[in-house]
DNA sequence: GTGGCTGCAAACTCTTTGCAATGGT
DNA sequence: ACCATTGCAAAGAGTTTGCAGCCAC
């Protein structure tokens, strides 16, 4: 995954941006500033698949001796979301759960536990056709890519 | 929408289950007392489109004299759902959004506002496949029908 | 140096829980 | 009569907001 570019200019204090250039860069282009923080989000989200929650990204910044706040990881999933680096959606009981995985694909969410699954879909779903319901004109809808939702029962809650 | 079945037996007391027999069929049938509120729930998602909210519902039922605290209703419409006889899901925002509509079709959720509109996708989509990440066996999961949902921005929040 | 970010606390919203009173069968 | 449901209050979870101090540019 790259290493570390190591601490290059400026100051001697800790590894500045301790994270992966390639996240800088992926901050920079979208107009967000570098921060550890944000470099130890994205960086914890490209590693797993498992859509956590803001409590558990905190939980695993802790972990990895990035500590950081809970209303301040908030603040970032707000940025990073609305920026575009990360996906944000909810889960059967109304928790934000976060993926790092932009690219097209279908979440299952179990309305029993909330859990979450990656899906894959096999036909090519093309945009879905709003129903011009009540005042709502045939006008079209911006689809996000890998925004598509199934509620469903879980393995785990089946029986 | 068939006239009220008007009062029946028993005491002569306000017309009581004040509602559309259908309705009380309805929450018969799933083992469900036909309550006031439960009937008014019932008949009042199955004229709208606009898939409301808790509150919305509290404020409507009020506005038509069937006035129901808050808990209350919460806990109908836990039961209704946990029943099948409406849909939950949780909009952009995580707030619990209800559809009397139960069969298949799907909704458009705006991440701008958090607005819901029903959508039709012209093919027939059939079971996504979970990929079987980490942990997750291949197992099947049970995906409810009219589940399917997209993230998206609607047209007055779009520019 | 300046403006965005952090970090801590307090407030807010939506939802659930507890329990006595009421209502449906 | 019995048990589910109501109705009210109070607690709980997740999220947002305010503001002083800090850091990236």
């Amino acid at each position: 995954m790259k290493a570390a570019q190591a601490s290059t200019s400026h100051s001697t204090r800790e590894p500045d941006l301790a994270g992966d250039a390639t996240f800088v860069r992926q901050l920079r282009r979208r107009g967000l500033r570098p921060t550890r923080t944000r470099c130890a989000i994205l960086s914890l989200l490209s590693e797993t698949t498992s859509h956590p929650n803001t409590e558990t990204i905190v939980d695993e910044l802790n972990r990895r001796g990035q500590r950081a706040p809970v209303a301040t990881v908030y603040q970032n999933l707000s940025a990073l979301t609305a920026h575009g680096l990360v996906l944000r959606f909810m889960d059967s009981r109304g928790t934000a759960r976060f993926d790092g995985k932009v690219d097209p694909h279908c979440h299952l969410v179990c309305t029993g536990c909330g859990k979450v699954a990656d899906a894959e879909l096999d036909l090519d779903v093309g945009e879905p056709t709003p129903c011009p319901a009540e005042g709502e004109e045939a006008a079209s809808w911006r689809i996000e890519p890998g925004s598509m939702h199934f509620l469903g029962v879980c393995p785990d809650c089946q029986g």
